[in-house]
DNA sequence: GCAATGATGCACT
DNA sequence: GTGCATCATTGCG
């Protein structure tokens, strides 16, 4: 049996949580059914101060989740169409979390590619924030539902942990403001996975 | 492989 | 009314 991630593993600084983050597996249960895949690229967004944070103009309906406590998801909707979702870190009151970005599916794929439409090639079944949560039925239900819960229908189970030589370092996809929040190095996937969203720059 | 474009819901400085 | 932490499709190399 895997390990269920405790709320202390998310009640730490951002950055180490996101390291740690990829490699496990994440999985959401529906229907008495596992879907499953490996976290291989997340974002991570730290604080008020983070030009590209939605908690940037503080607390709002909207991104309440951030400024609650560890170990919850942050989930919304973006663009009218696609959810993408986060895992919401650090203690109560400050507001940071990590998008989870890509997955490398490993259980339940079929379920999952009926959820995405079968005309899809298998690569781009969970690559990308809005193609993830489509193949997991991620929606606003679970907005502010607690992945440590004993009864959680979505959490993040330990797997072995991926080499630090392993993971790349780099910008973050599609961020507005400033050239700080642009250019900091707050994405990080797994280096050479044929399953992440971009391929790494250069 | 790449760029351009339309779809679409909702919170909001 | 504006602007998104995006994706599928189209058209072109």
């Amino acid at each position: 049996m895997s390990q269920k991630l405790s709320r202390d593993f998310f009640d730490r600084p951002t950055l180490t949580v996101a390291r740690e983050l990829v490699g496990q597996r994440l999985v959401r249960q529906r229907e008495g059914m596992r879907l499953a895949g490996y976290i291989v690229e997340v974002e991570a967004y730290i604080g008020m101060d983070d030009q590209a944070s939605h908690a940037r103009f503080g607390r709002t309906p909207r991104n309440a989740a951030m400024f609650g406590p560890p170990g919850h998801a942050y989930i919304y909707l973006i663009y009218g169409i696609h959810h993408c979702l986060n895992l919401v870190t650090e203690h109560e009151g400050f507001p940071a979390a990590i998008l989870i970005r890509a997955l490398e599916p490993v259980e339940g794929v079929p379920e999952q590619q009926a959820l995405r439409g079968t005309q899809h090639p298998l690569r781009n079944l969970a690559r990308g924030p809005g193609r993830l949560c489509q193949a997991l039925d991620i929606n606003l239900r679970l907005n502010e539902s607690d992945v440590c819960a004993a009864n959680a229908m979505l959490w993040v189970e330990a797997s072995d942990a991926i080499p630090l030589t392993e993971i790349a370092y780099g910008p973050r996809v599609g961020v507005a403001g400033d050239i700080t929040a642009r250019s900091a190095p707050w994405r990080l996937w797994i280096k050479d996975s044929p399953w992440i969203s971009r391929r790494a720059p250069g």
